[in-house]
DNA sequence: TCGTGTCGTTCCGTAAACGGAACGATCGTC
DNA sequence: GACGATCGTTCCGTTTACGGAACGACACGA
């Protein structure tokens, strides 16, 4: 890997030096010195010099050494996740759950007002499961999109095209849940339940 | 760095391991070959499979490649973060936010009832600001704890040993998010408030 | 002024992560 | 059953990240 040749991320070439800074950032915030971080992590000085600069591919290894004696995890330094769906929307994932039949991604999303999206069909199996917390939008099937204000829940089967789009002048502040089923013999396990129906308010509300 | 030396995660040696584990799981999920995202990421299938596998150590941008074409974020598959402060606590970093005076970090905690933990002072300046969601938490100095039920919020400067006990028979529940002030030539730049208060439910909720 | 200590960077030989190719295993298809 | 395609693993030469040592820059005391 030469450069980051189809990387599509962000901050493709800068996520190496990003990664840098940030523990630049927090080892000074500590108040510990690039040597006595190198010593207490056990790499070597050049290696911590290198990957603070950004001069340096770090190993998972040398970044959970340096993370772990700043007390941090890794995910806080590389940072909390890419964007979701393309353009419009940003979204970061801030956590994700392994389950026994299907592991769940936990999204944050926000839509700026006046945008729309188009996202290609998941593998089957998938669906997505939406809480609206600020804005009103519309969200769903390409084709049978479904309406959701605030406090509003909606769900719907991922495995065909569907679309976002936002309603009014707000910006729409959301969170979004992706379930994908663990493959049994290339079939997924049944969905939790079955989707495509809106929860008006507080109706699906987990607390 | 031959083996985990003196690397104090959990799960230290199954690291690796389980991160390869997470990556197998996320592509079968979405249904293509270890060959097809060896190469859609533009890596080699030997780094793929032993990646996987966990008997590599893969680089920072290896695992970006991967991750990126998996559509997900690094921080998805190397866990959300470490225990906060050690043995009895379960926390885990949610998310870490970065701004122009401080740096903060989001924890997720769960004291388990019954449960105490003494937590070494911090760097100078760093503040600790806790939010109950279940059970009865005595947190803060050492000296001077604070009580905090449901609801509650409880801020204390964390330059100091200070504690956590649990008080009754539930475990309890809390949202903890640490602000790290940036130092300037040795010493920090003022927190936002004087802490070591306790805000009644309700006064410093969010939404 | 001259040590003396520590800072972060650079140099260098070694270990290992990298990509490409070859490999056996497993599936459909004829 | 033979064939072809593709699966995931293993082998191998090249590239590079690794730790240790040497380096100049700076701060502090004698």
């Amino acid at each position: 890997m030469t450069s980051g040749a189809q990387n599509p991320y962000p901050t493709a070439d800068a996520g190496t030096s990003h990664v840098g800074r940030r523990i630049r950032s927090l080892r000074e915030e500590r108040g510990i010195s690039l040597s006595e971080l190198a010593r207490r992590a056990g790499v070597g000085k050049a290696t911590l010099s290198g990957l603070e600069n950004g001069t340096r591919n770090p190993t998972l290894e040398t970044l959970w050494a340096v993370t772990a004696q700043l007390g941090v995890g890794l995910a806080s330094v590389v940072g909390t996740g890419p964007v979701v769906h393309g353009t419009a929307v940003q979204g970061v994932l801030l956590q994700a759950f392994e389950e026994e039949g299907a592991t769940y991604e936990l999204y944050r999303l926000v839509f700026p007002a006046g945008s729309s999206q188009l996202s290609p069909a998941h593998h089957q199996g998938v669906t997505e499961h939406l809480t609206v917390f600020a804005g009103l939008l519309r969200a769903g099937p390409a084709d049978t999109p479904l309406l959701a204000g605030p406090g509003d829940y909606v769900t719907w089967r991922s495995d065909v095209p569907h679309t976002y789009a936002t309603l009014g002048d707000q910006d729409v502040h959301a969170s979004l849940l992706i379930r994908y089923p663990r493959l049994r013999n290339g079939l997924p396990d049944g969905p939790v339940r079955e989707p495509g129906e809106v929860s008006p308010r507080g109706a699906a509300s987990g607390r």
